[in-house]
RNA sequence: GCCCCCAUCGUCUAGUGGCCCAGGACGCGGCCCUCUCAAGGCUGAAACCGGGGUUCGAACCCCCGUGGGGGCACCA
């Protein structure tokens, strides 16, 4: 643990779609600072906006975060001191400080109707000018303003953002950033169906929450220094903000979106199914945006929470390279113990609809290790072990450079040598077949491709040898007798 | 159009004024190992966006360009 104070960092995700690598990332710096100092780490859903909400959203945040392996310390479905954690359910909160801007002198009623702020944007478009609010209502009479609202008009809140000066904000990663107060909007806080935008709602939480690190999307940057100014008009004391740099494509030309979709997979999700460990996607994930040192990239979850330090964040953004999860995950995967790999394949395996024997796929996981990247590429490489047959392809039994008779002879002799066997343990049946191939005038290659296909059914599979001894002394010849009858069908044709 | 951010190999990055004719990783090429495929070992090509400053000295500091990205909703 560092010397660092408790943090309380809050991953605060929209359910309005699915949940990508980006929130992902996100969340897992969230949960390293709250790890490592000791403080907490909460889960904060903002379904505010009713219109884009999406059902089953929130459900998948969570099944995504549990299965990092990301667990919070408060949230929706645990609660906290703080619940409820769910903006939905906070609106009381919202309308009191929006309120609480009004009398303070920070804010104000609008009853401008939607048409007429489309008419005004159009407006502003035309002659090129900053598509803003124009102050309509700002300049109404507080007490008429308040009046009207009593009178039961549609209304919303807008912030007072001051016309003149500047305002800094203050990014860790970044520095001071300083604008002008004319290029802000005075910006809607609070809708006219009594819900707050993200705006309000997200400092509300964050102060009420004793939110002390804030790590959200470059994205809130251009509306930081409003974030500032809330704050100010509140008399809030501001979290440390830190802004992360966004995904962009493998192309790096745009940001990272749904659009990339199904062309490469931004879902954590799908990433899942398709055979990445929580290891590896966490790994990859970590060193986008943040480094330990020039060296080391090999990284579990234990080690990033003792290594994280927010003074190596890094804030550019950053193209996704879906070949280095390649390569993360194939590390995850050989440094798994083997027990422990042989339960992460299950699941694969019996997904692609092959009866998994408990003591064979004991057996195979070591000769599977080395050679997977994916967990779903087991079934790609070992699945002839749990058919009951293979169906080779009568032309690839024919040995490199070798005629169909020399290997109906060679796959007639392979089968008297592993018959006369009295176990095909590794050792003995490696020497065996070697003497066997020197007799034949046959490199190694030659005679070990043709029992390969005739075992495995397969160019590539797991090493030979140690696959023809898990297979069984009866099922390997059952499988050179039934090459053999191909090579000599074919034969006949 | 306006505002904001960013800028080291193709990609992710190390580098915080001299340790850098720039280090690591992925990917790519070659070699070795080898029963296939991997894994592993060795090895090669590959970058400080440009221009001005500041300084004895700049990848590192400042300015201006350029490029890239983001934002400009009663979305988050």
């Amino acid at each position: 643990m560092s010397d660092l104070k408790p943090a309380r960092v809050r991953f605060a995700p929209s359910p309005t779609g699915r949940f990508h690598i980006g929130g992902a990332r996100t969340a897992l710096y969230d949960f390293l600072l709250a790890r490592q100092t000791g403080g907490q780490f909460i889960l904060r859903i903002e379904d505010t906006d009713r219109k884009r909400y999406v059902p089953g959203a929130e459900g998948e945040i969570m099944e995504s975060l549990r299965w990092l392996g990301l667990d919070w310390d408060e949230g929706p479905d645990i609660g906290g001191p703080y619940r409820p954690y769910r903006q939905s359910e906070r609106t009381e909160f919202y309308q009191q400080h929006a309120e609480n801007l009004v009398a303070r002198g920070h804010g104000y009623y609008c009853f401008c109707t939607p048409e007429r702020l489309s008419q005004l944007r159009k407006q502003q478009q035309k002659l090129k000018q900053p598509p803003r609010y124009d102050g309509h209502c700002r300049r109404l009479d507080p007490e008429e303003a308040r009046g009207r609202v009593a009178d039961g008009e549609s209304f919303v809140i807008r912030f007072k953002t001051p016309r003149e000066g500047s305002t800094t904000a203050v990014d860790l990663l970044r520095g001071p950033i300083t604008v002008e107060n004319s290029t802000l909007d005075d910006y809607i806080l609070l809708k006219s169906d009594g819900l707050p935008v993200y705006h309000l709602a997200a400092m509300v939480d964050d102060h009420m929450m004793k939110i002390s690190h804030v790590f959200r999307g470059s994205e809130w940057l251009p509306t930081f220094p409003l974030h500032v100014l809330i704050y100010e008009a509140l008399d809030w004391e501001q979290p440390i903000w830190v802004h992360l740099s966004i995904f962009l494509n493998p192309s790096g030309k745009g940001k990272m979106s749904k659009r990339d979709a199904g062309v490469n997979e931004i879902y954590v999700l799908d990433l899942k199914q398709m055979g990445y460990l929580p290891e590896g996607l966490l790994n990859w994930i970590a060193l986008m945006g943040w480094s330990y040192d020039d060296r080391t990239e090999f990284f579990t979850l234990d080690e990033l929470i003792e290594k994280f330090s927010l003074q190596k964040l890094h804030p550019s953004p950053a193209a996704v390279d879906y070949k280095k999860l390649d390569h993360f995950n194939g590390n995850h995967i050989r440094s798994l113990a083997p027990d422990e790999l042989a339960d992460r394949l299950r699941p694969y395996l019996k997904m692609e609809g092959l009866e998994v024997n408990e003591g064979i796929l004991q057996q195979i996981t070591p000769l599977v290790q080395e050679r997977i990247r994916t967990l779903d590429e087991a079934a790609d490489i070992a699945g002839f072990f749990f058919h009951k047959t293979v169906e080779p392809d009568p032309s690839e039994l024919i040995g490199k450079n070798m005629t169909r008779e020399e290997s109906i002879v060679a796959t007639r002799r392979s089968y008297e040598v592993i018959e006369s066997l009295p176990t095909i343990e590794v050792e003995p049946l490696e020497a065996a077949l070697r003497v066997l191939a020197e007799e034949m005038n046959l490199t190694a290659g030659q005679l070990f491709g043709i029992l390969r296909i005739a075992i495995t059914g397969q160019r590539i599979s797991t090493p030979l040898i140690e696959s023809m001894e898990v297979i069984g002394k009866q099922e390997v010849l059952n499988r050179i007798t039934r090459a053999v009858d191909l090579l000599e069908s074919q034969a006949e044709r």
